[in-house]
RNA sequence: GCUCCCUUCGUCUAGAGGCCCAGGACAUAGCCCUCUCAAGGCUGUAACACCGGUUCGAAUCCGGUAGGGAGCGCCA
């Protein structure tokens, strides 16, 4: 393939999580950009599922981050449900591929057996630090010879197979994210590329599977910055083309500080729980760490028309609840409906019927960013006479009776009609704008500020206006 | 400890030596509109971490300091 072959052929990119939690806000803005960034061109986004450490993963895991990402809208080209000829899309399957892989770098020498216990390398670990110096493998098992090893191994000693790492050398790639990088290779200890129990580690299925499957462009989260080189080293080995990596900077929470659990909500079952609504979820993550010219609410295909790599920010982003607030109450405005009543659904009064709900949706949605915050308007709506503020009170005896058994008569009248209400009040007292609009809330709902009245009214059983408004007649 | 990465308004960011006494969006404040809140319209407040150097000129280049983060695992 020529040069400029390479350089317009569409873009590979791949998330490639492994099934050990949930899936998190960062990995599910690394899942975001990567999608964009095939998008973008017309290339092919791919979802791998890393579960090479059979002890941490698992299965509910694996089907959970899919429904995560289903839920998000953030949809694979191939993937563990769509497989194609570049599958299995799990490592576990990949067995073959990777002891065919081992093998090569085995009979070139690259790699050779270590068999140092666990117990041995922590302790030769510590003793390092202690001494003031980086902890990294001592060499123990690189320079055994045959008879060395076939006596160990005789003696029932598993052995794990550690990458050679060469000595002297200067390790360099551009990060296109970060530019040029430059690393020594006596910074880096010869590593593990398979496991004593024979599985691969996942420095290296990693970098196999990224080289079969295609993939041309690897963005990920930062902490993979100082594996490049290592990975580098295994493609190198084995004559296989390496991808372009761009690192993006881990999501922090508001106060700068690494997201955890003390943040709150870390992953985006959380959020989901919670009610927000994927759209918000995703046009906030679209931002950190990016910068595009979109303003406002954008779809997955705008932010997919807009996204460029070139603009991937290199510092930490924070992840801050206000700006998310903001896209869903955008969002949430803009729901239809049918979609407002299900996503309501979790806090209205069981039975309520189908017109009912919507109307109850239609007074609320626009004061609302979750669905938990229409809970005290559900009991005002629905609830006894809700019991009045002091100034709510005040405004209530500033109208006076007359006031409210004109208010109440037209309640009686004509049922849950806000206008007619109005008109009936204005005409028995002469008020108008807030004088006679604000006594009417403050009756009907106890509170001074809230929804507009007139959807409020409609989303009422019958009966309760009236039942409300006679009250102070 | 060693290596690497990062640092522009409250937040996300634009900025690749003069176009920047730093631009945009969101947040925020005031005003308008309005039955309140929200929405909408208008106006405003607000930042180059610090110290040196290079240069006629630095947010942009170089060095250092401080602070934050990551890696150094038979985790990924």
């Amino acid at each position: 393939m020529s040069a400029a072959a390479i350089a317009t052929a569409p873009p590979v990119s791949r998330f490639a999580p492994s099934p050990t939690g949930e899936l998190h806000l960062g990995n599910a803005r690394t899942a975001l950009f990567n999608l964009l960034l095939a998008r973008h061109s017309g290339g092919r986004f791919l979802l791998r599922i890393e579960d090479t450490d059979p002890g941490r993963s698992l299965e509910t895991h694996a089907q959970a981050l899919l429904a995560d990402l289903r839920w998000l809208g953030l949809d694979w080209d191939a993937g563990p449900d769509c497989e194609d000829e570049r599958g299995p899309y799990r490592q576990s399957q990949r067995g073959a591929l990777y002891a065919r892989n081992l093998a090569r770098l085995e009979q070139q020498g690259a790699v050779y057996p270590c068999f140092c216990t666990p117990e041995e390398l922590e302790l030769s670990r510590r003793a390092q630090r202690a001494a003031g110096r980086p902890p990294r493998y001592d060499g123990t098992c690189r320079g055994l010879d045959a008879v060395e090893r076939a006596r160990r191994a005789a003696a029932g000693r598993g052995a794990s197979l550690r990458f050679r790492v060469p000595q002297g050398a200067r390790l360099e790639f551009t990060d296109f994210v970060h530019g040029p990088q430059s690393f020594l290779s006596d910074d880096i200890g010869d590593f593990i590329v398979r496991r004593a129990d024979g599985s691969a580690a996942f420095l290296f299925a990693n970098a196999v599977d990224d080289a079969s499957m295609g993939v041309s462009q690897v963005l990920r989260g930062e902490d993979h910055l100082t594996n490049t080189p290592r990975q580098l080293l295994i493609l190198g080995s084995l004559g296989l083309p390496a991808p372009a990596y761009g690192h993006v900077a881990l999501i922090v929470g508001a106060d700068g500080a690494p997201l955890s659990k003390r943040h709150g909500a870390v992953s985006v079952r959380e959020y989901r729980e919670r009610g927000y609504e994927p759209q918000a979820l995703v046009n906030h993550l679209f931002r950190l760490g990016h910068a595009s010219a979109l303003h406002g609410l954008a779809t997955l295909a705008e932010m997919a028309a807009a996204f460029d790599a070139a603009h991937l920010g290199r510092a930490p982003a924070r992840f801050d609840e206000q700006q998310l607030a903001v896209w869903q109450r955008d969002v949430v405005r803009r729901l239809s409906p049918a979609a407002a009543r299900s996503w309501l659904a979790p806090v209205l009064p069981p039975g309520l019927d189908a017109d009912a709900a919507e109307a109850l949706a239609a007074a609320l949605l626009p004061n609302l960013t979750l669905p938990a915050d229409a809970r005290p308007w559900i009991e005002i709506v629905f609830g006894g006479p809700p019991p009045l503020t002091e100034s709510a009170a005040a405004l209530v005896r500033g109208a006076g009776a007359a006031y409210f058994a004109a208010a109440a008569a037209a309640a009686a009248a004509h049922g849950d009609d806000l206008a007619a209400i109005a008109a009936a009040v204005r005409a028995a007292t002469g008020r108008r704008g807030a004088e006679l609009y604000m006594p009417l809330r403050a009756a009907l709902t106890g509170l001074e500020h809230g929804p507009e009245l007139a959807p409020l009214l409609r989303a009422m059983p019958p009966g309760k206006a009236h039942e409300r408004l006679a009250r102070f007649a």
